[in-house]
RNA sequence: GGUCCCUUCGUCUAGCGGUCUAGGACGUCGCCCUUUCACGGCGAAAACACGGGUUCGAUUCCCGUAGGGAUCACCA
């Protein structure tokens, strides 16, 4: 069966970071590779010696693993295989399919100042295609003789056949006059020796893809399959290019706080779509995913959806991991390191926290304030509401409190609604101040869950602290005085 | 400009000639749940770009128009 396994691969050129287009990329050919028990592999297109570099490299495999696109064997370097690039250039230079072109860059700008004053496509003219009076000792490309006449199609598996004339291809630049090969080449020669059967790649290779051919054709290797699938576009329609602040799967995961499951689910349904189905696991995109169903047209970056889609994993996510991911987030809100007692507030904690929280850096921030030492932080709603709440009935619920047997949920709840009762108010207007005083905010998890993790001391504590700071305001005379 | 590609609610999409008074999701709005915020539940507004064909019948097929995109390097 070996003859007919499919083989995919990503190839990234390490100019930038990993960006959510190219992750999309990985993400589909991941999936077709899984899908039919193929091979997924993984290439890093450094030939452009100037622009490519270490860290770029390095984010890229960062960002894969980070999604969890395992790529099979070693990964290949493009630019270590230049000498095969040559050797095949050669090659072809030697079977006449391809010959030595001495035209200038000077020469070239000319011909094609002329073509647009002229309002002609430009394309290099050919005018050493068939010349052999080569001058000695200067520098020269070689380049692929390709027919002129005719036409090709592509049957492409995601945007149909395609068919462009061969009058309208150039004879294209294989091998610089540094001996460097050109992307165009290099794709050729590695997807061939890499035995890549199916070639999944951006929209903006579709019209490379007849050159290509083209190459292909006079090497007389198998041709592989394509499927270019559409780029992804900002929210304002525009490509969603580095400099449109595209930004790169790191800032997803940092500076938004994603969950991998989840960027990972989103990049599928964008440009896919498998019926109804909106939420995805990695099991059935395997089993779903085909190349048919991908849409043909961009489509546009939602991040209000991306969001919605991290909520939903945020909420379905273990406890102890949302900890961890969000420890670091933690210390530098509290300024300090975590401790065991903290863990193990924020575990308790963890189960109502995620509900309500839409990335990592909101969950990291909304678990803040079990962990603050009194008194704590207090927000101005949370002022405001206390300002205007008397003193006497958080004073109550502070005695009520601190006489309960049992410390949990139940009984703090119990002996909340007791005494709403008996002083004749809604819930509402005794929890919202408890919950300003406890949590220094007007917004939190369940007051009485929250209550119960905090523990007695803590909150009875942290009434305590309100209710100085209620007397204080009611008594300003009295404060002046304890302070001189 | 040449060539190529695309076009269903604001956005992502379902739909592969009649099942469409066009379905789902995000977002928006309303209601419910409720100690707040979320979560959850219910409901509403919201789309087949336009014009011709083909057909008994077009969202679905074909052709134009318009709009959008990609690409035209000794960059990848």
């Amino acid at each position: 069966m070996g003859a007919s396994q499919v083989v995919t691969r990503f190839a990234p050129s390490p100019t930038g970071f990993l960006h959510i287009g190219g992750a999309r990329t990985a993400l589909f050919n991941y999936l077709f590779a899984r899908h039919h028990g193929g091979k997924f592999l993984l290439r890093i297109e450094d030939t452009d010696r100037a622009r490519s570099t270490e860290p770029a490299i390095a984010a890229i495999l960062d960002g894969l693993t980070w999604l969890d696109f395992n790529w099979d064997g070693e990964v290949v370097y493009q630019f270590a295989r230049a000498a095969r690039h040559a050797e095949v250039a050669n090659q072809l230079l030697a079977a006449g399919h391809a010959y030595r072109c001495y035209a200038t860059a000077e020469e070239l700008d000319a011909m094609r100042a002329a073509q647009r004053a002229a309002k002609l496509p430009m394309r290099y003219d050919g005018r050493w295609r068939d010349r052999a009076d080569w001058p000695a000792d200067q520098p020269f490309v070689i380049r692929l003789r390709a027919p002129q006449t005719g036409s090709v199609t592509i049957d492409d598996l995601v945007q149909g056949p395609v068919t462009v004339a061969n009058a309208e291809l150039d004879d294209m630049v294989l091998l610089r006059s540094d001996g460097t090969p050109t992307y165009m080449l290099a794709v050729v020669v590695d997807d061939h020796d890499m035995g890549v059967t199916h070639v999944i790649r951006g929209d903006d290779h579709l019209n490379n893809a007849f050159r290509q051919l083209a190459l292909i054709r006079a090497l007389e290797w198998p041709e592989p399959a394509y499927a270019h699938i559409p780029l992804i576009h900002g929210a304002d329609g525009a490509k969603l290019s580095k400099r449109h602040g595209a930004l790169g799967v790191d800032a997803y995961r940092d500076a938004m706080g994603m969950l991998p499951e989840a960027v990972e689910n989103y990049l599928l349904r964008l440009g896919w779509g498998h019926g109804d189905d909106e939420i995805i696991s990695r099991a059935e995109a395997v089993a779903w995913f085909d190349l048919s169903a991908v849409g043909r047209g961009p489509s546009r970056f939602d991040m209000k959806k991306l969001e919605s889609v991290n909520g939903h994993y945020m909420r379905a996510a273990d406890d102890s991991r949302l900890v961890a991911l969000i420890s670091p987030r933690v210390e530098a809100g509290i300024g300090r390191a975590l401790g065991a007692a903290d863990h193990d507030i924020l575990q308790r904690s963890m189960a109502e926290l995620k509900k309500r929280a839409p990335n990592l850096n909101d969950l990291a921030s909304s678990s803040l304030f079990y962990l603050r030492t009194r008194p704590i932080p207090m927000d101005d709603a949370a002022q405001r509401l206390l300002a205007s709440t008397p003193i006497a009935l958080l004073s109550q619920a502070r005695q009520q409190f601190a006489g309960l047997e049992d410390w949990s949920a139940a009984t703090v709840e119990a002996a909340a609604r007791a005494l709403a009762e008996a002083s004749g108010v809604k819930l509402g207007q005794l929890a919202q101040p408890l919950r300003a005083a406890v949590t220094g905010a007007t917004q939190s998890p369940g007051l009485f869950e929250v209550v119960e993790t905090l523990g007695r001391d803590e909150t009875l504590g942290r009434i305590d602290d309100a209710l100085a700071t209620m007397q204080r305001a009611a008594h300003p005379d009295a404060h002046q005085a304890d302070v001189d």
